[in-house]
DNA sequence: CTGTTAGCGCGTTCAC
DNA sequence: GTGAACGCGCTAACAG
């Protein structure tokens, strides 16, 4: 119970040397002498000294901290992508802000609060911030992660989203399918976009119908997913496949089919997209493409580090995606395929 | 681009008056007449003046933020508390940070470097964290949320899991269930504990037995739902239901059993905890205990200010839980109840 | 109501 | 290799 912190002259004077020493002892220890610098650890041991980051801060011109601004907190999704990221950030010395841009009480004049005395870097992964905000003079560097916005000249980190859609065609069309529809994502999204056309591009390709009224609207939600089972219970012609642009709807999907006493795969084969980790443990446990999400993270912050440090080497990172089978997807008005590993 | 940002002597300059009338105008508006104000407000917005947090946070002895310490970010359970928290400290002027206590590189360490200069305050979700590190002097507020540390005298918000505990009981022990199985959480941690005594203690209060080979190991994950359903079909005896200490883990053990070939509810009624958004729409939507999760993050962020405030008013605050009656429970041998409403 | 003054605690010049 | 002095940008105190 000392009652007040340490400073550094405490410090100084303790180990009996300038608070300049101490300093430099503490950051570039390299440039001090052996012996001094034995005596300033030992007086930080004694007193207990921590630096204090906010005079640091103000005088080296940073904050310490990178934000990370996401649509929605609660979305599971990204919960692993920003373990990913604190990973890094952490041993790199930053600490890792997390702000809900569409959170209650956190409008849009956040993005305007961000100026470099808030924070290093900026990770942006909501698509629905407009692109002319991002380029204010004040903001530090802006990283889009999982989003991008052509001809900004943003750098940005995501997934071959097209690529994701074609496997999931290329293993329905496999199975055997050839009506197969789309549960699309919210409208004027890049990500919908790209998982949409990336779908019509490969049924046309393999001579498959495209339908409009196979392409289902949805927001991502658990809620659209049910909306659009009955949608497509309504259908004159039901496609026997769909392809959800998320996990959380196929899953609204296929709880909302099962309810009304049809079956999956049986009656509908279903894939969704993100594999988040409870998918594989449901029942059926859904085909889907995984996103590296960990990776996505990681890689996310050290792009990040690399703008900070000013070496914009890489601009556009896309990362591969894998379809992982499991028992959601069989031959049209097949059953679940034989009991297979987990 | 003008090259550097504006600092708080261009627009005091720019209004015709002193620094000091800048900063009042901005943080006290009730402090300056109407015609200054009026004048500053201006010359921020001609300068395209912004605050810079880290001198204010320097001056004014704080940093801005409060720390959330959580056990493992990509736990999905903790994102929609921490949304709830983000929602209230953003309006009050505080950011969130969010911390990976269990994070690769994030070590024991970490809470060290957490003094007032870093944060200021600290919410600790993440029960393996000793109590005396939570008592060192340097440490800014502590608030316990979702956990607990008999008599340490730290603030805490919770919810009553022994009464969860009961609730799963009574709904099982009234559909007719006596022999009721408990699936645990990991050891050593005091929400596994609260929520076995509970169950322990309602299933005596009903004079229903208590096995110890009914009580299987866990430790929240999906994996270890999984083995438990192995041991459960080991099991020479089988209890009819299960009471599960989280819904991942109830999520992995019926989707084992269901592998198995067995039926939830008709083979095994299962009882989750924690109410994630997903496990209503999985098949069986599960019966679990709800916890509200955007109002314990809300609560709690509100406390955390209390405290900074100096209104250690409320030490500890136990909020009620409900059980949410799903699918996934039933009369012991008997199959799902008729359709219900989603 | 407004201006002047004096730091907040640290990192970094410049001398020595 | 080390110390003295200065200032990062802001706001709390005190005058006026």
């Amino acid at each position: 119970m000392t009652g007040s912190h340490p400073r550094i002259r405490d410090v100084a004077e303790l180990a009996g040397v300038s608070t300049a020493t101490v300093s430099r002892a503490l950051s570039k220890p390299e440039l001090v002498s052996k012996e001094t610098l034995e005596a300033v650890l030992l007086a930080v041991r004694d007193s207990g000294y921590v630096v204090n980051h906010a005079a640091r801060n103000l005088r080296q011109q940073r904050t310490g901290g990178i934000v990370a601004l996401v649509p929605n907190l609660a979305n599971p999704f990204f919960s692993r992508i920003l373990a990913g990221i604190a990973s890094v950030l952490g041993p790199a010395g930053l600490s890792l802000l997390v702000a809900d841009s569409q959170a209650p009480g956190g409008d849009a004049r956040l993005i305007r609060s961000l100026n470099r005395s808030r924070a290093d870097g900026l990770i942006v992964f909501d698509g629905a911030v407009p692109p002319e905000e991002l380029r204010a003079a004040a903001l530090p560097p802006v990283l889009l992660a999982c989003e991008w916005i052509d001809g900004a000249g943003l750098p940005s980190i995501r997934v071959d989203n097209r690529a994701g859609a074609a496997l999931a065609v290329a293993h329905l069309g496999g199975l055997g399918h050839t009506a197969i529809g789309h549960l699309c994502g919210p409208g004027g999204n890049v990500l919908t976009e790209a998982r949409a056309e990336g779908m019509r591009a490969a049924l046309a390709e393999r001579g498959l119908p495209v339908r409009e009224e196979w392409f289902m609207p949805g927001d991502f939600s658990l809620g659209s997913g049910r909306a659009a089972a009955e949608r497509w219970l309504a259908l004159a012609e039901r496609p026997t496949a769909l392809f959800c642009s998320n996990d959380e709807m196929a899953c609204g999907f296929i709880a909302e089919v099962q309810r009304r006493g049809l079956r999956v795969p049986r009656d509908v084969s279903v894939v969704g997209f993100d594999d988040i980790e409870l998918v594989a443990h449901v029942t059926p446990a859904l085909t889907s493409i995984a996103q590296p999400r960990t990776e996505i993270g990681e890689k996310a912050a050290r792009m990040m580090l690399a703008l900070i440090a000013g070496e914009a080497d890489e601009a556009d990172v896309v990362l591969p995606v894998e379809l992982v089978r499991r028992d959601s997807t069989a031959a049209p008005g097949r059953g679940a395929r034989p009991l297979a590993s987990a």
